[in-house]
Formats: C-alpha cells, sequence, structure tokens
DNA sequence: TACAATGTTTTAAG
DNA sequence: CCTTAAAACATTGT
C-alpha cells in the first residue's frame, strides 16, 4: 500500500507513544525484516529507552529514541503501523511490537517486502542523511529533470518516475496519477519530452505529492473522485476527464493505467 | 489454478 | 562503467 501519503499516515499512527517508555520489545521468531544488528541487541537497546520523535521521507521512516538508538522502516508493499493494547499479542505477520505501558506499536507486513534497520549513535545515521531531496524542496527543480531526461532517455517515464533515487516517496498510483494530470503517456521515452513537458512534470509532481499528504498524509482521507487514482484499480474504470474507458498495460515492469486520447504518445 | 498486488534488489544483457 | 529489462523475493485474494 504504502507511497509517500501513507508512509507519513502510518508514521504518524506510532504518534501516541512519544514521550513515553518502552518495556517490552516483541519481534518475530524468523526476524524476516531486519538488517544490521540483531533483534536481540535491538530489544537491549531500546528496553527503558524513550520514543523521541520521528520522521518520514519518500517511503523511509525514522524514529528516534532517547538510547541514541534510530530505527528505521521501511513498509515495503503491504507494511503498515498501527496502535494496540499494551497486552497485544503477536499475530503472525507482526514483525515488531513496541510495548510500552498504555499501548503497543506495531509493525504488520504479510508479504514480508518492507525492511527494519536500527543503528546507535549521536546523529541520524548516514543512509537517512544520504537520501535524495525531498520532491517539495526548492532542490527538486525542472533543471534536474533535464538531465535525468538526457541520463535516461530510452526508458519509459513512468519506470523512471518509480524511481526513488530520483523521486523519492512516488509509487505506481502516484506516478500514474501525476501522468495523467499532464497528459503525458506512461510509455514515452523519457528522452523525448519537450522542456514544456518537463515543466507540466514537475508542476504535476509537487501539486500531487503536497495534496496526497495534505489529504492522506494529515488525516488519511479519500483523495476526491476527479483524481485518476479511485478508478484505476478495477479493469472497465473510466477517465474522470474524458468519460472513456482506462487502459491498463503492464509498463517499466508495472501495472499501468492511462487515459487513451487524453494522454498522448509521441 | 494461475495470476496479480500502492516495492526494491539482484542479475544479466546490451 | 552505464543503462535497461527481467527475475526474484513471500503471501494473500480473486
Amino acid at each position: 500500500m504504502p507511497e509517500l501519503a501513507e508512509v507519513e499516515y502510518y508514521r504518524r499512527q506510532w504518534d501516541p507513544g512519544l514521550g513515553h517508555k518502552i518495556l517490552q520489545i516483541l519481534v518475530h521468531p524468523k526476524a524476516r525484516l531486519f538488517t544490521g544488528l540483531t533483534p536481540k541487541q535491538i530489544v537491549s537497546e531500546l528496553i527503558d529507552s524513550t520514543l523521541r520523535s520521528s520522521e518520514s521521507h519518500g517511503k523511509q521512516m525514522l524514529f528516534r529514541f532517547s538510547s541514541k538508538g534510530w530505527l528505521g522502516i521501511h513498509l515495503g508493499m503491504s507494511g503498515l503501523l498501527s496502535i494496540d493494547a499494551p497486552d497485544y499479542i503477536p499475530q503472525r505477520h507482526d514483525h515488531l511490537v513496541i510495548v510500552q505501558k498504555k499501548r503497543a506499536l506495531v509493525l504488520t507486513d504479510p508479504r514480508q517486502f518492507g525492511r527494519v534497520r536500527f543503528e546507535v549513535s549521536a546523529s541520524a545515521p548516514m543512509w537517512w542523511q544520504n537520501l535524495p531531496p525531498s520532491l517539495l524542496s526548492p532542490l527538486f527543480s525542472v533543471e534536474s529533470l533535464k538531465v535525468t531526461r538526457t541520463r535516461y532517455r530510452r526508458s519509459p517515464i513512468k519506470a523512471i518516475l518509480l524511481r526513488q533515487d530520483l523521486f523519492p516517496g512516488i509509487g505506481n498510483w502516484m506516478a500514474d496519477e501525476i501522468l495523467w494530470r499532464g497528459r503525458l503517456h506512461p510509455a514515452n521515452a523519457t528522452g523525448l519530452l519537450s522542456d514544456f513537458d518537463l515543466e507540466t512534470l514537475h508542476r504535476e509532481i509537487r501539486y500531487v505529492c503536497r495534496h496526497a499528504l495534505r489529504i492522506i498524509g494529515q488525516k488519511g482521507g479519500y483523495l476526491p473522485d476527479n483524481w485518476l487514482t479511485n478508478h484505476r484499480w478495477k479493469e472497465g474504470g473510466i477517465c474522470p476527464q474524458t468519460g472513456v474507458e482506462l487502459k491498463r498495460k503492464e509498463i517499466g515492469g508495472r501495472t499501468t493505467c492511462w487515459s487513451p486520447a487524453w494522454q498522448k504518445l509521441k
């Protein structure tokens, strides 16, 4: 499920645990999602510490603890964070349960494509500091898109939008939404996009990120029905702009949805 | 049964 | 060394 906005939404689910002490840590017996430190080390570092703060950036999340521990979480395809009762009993797909006096913070991920990392250091981990600039920051510019256009000229623009080193947080539905809004066909070779197209792309990336974060990230709400997203999942969906049936095909390794005639191939 | 699912990494080819 | 495409990962639901 989680792209930029959903990740921010799930990050906030653990907010009730901020400022509270950790009494117990439960780790899935197979510890499949964990890299770096062993679960045993994570447990010994976090017990009796306090959850201090959290941030999300693209699809990455970082939780900071008073012990100088940093917990990084990526939700993969099916991960989610939730709150449950302090006596919660972990289920089959729960990978990490952080128990506090009044609640348990739960990480669930049935498909196990998520990843958890942990380290102890005075400042944020290097992988966090090296993340690409946010799509809402001034560092993400039309000029940077021109560099991308040259470098990945033969790939379909849909495939490039999914690259996390360039467009952190964009996933399958957001990429389709952005291209639909910009009337750009997802199969267009990136190198064929005009300067005008790149300005369009830049504007729509920011529009979709800003509004998805506001609607989903803040409140967990539903996007307006005049967005593509609410129509793209099922076969037979209708384009909110043209009323014509949407097309679906694998582009860039992922099922892609677009509106014929509305989005033209160059 | 077979395939697809809001993702990333590895592998291999060009 | 770089770009590009495909396979692999694990599980559930249609």
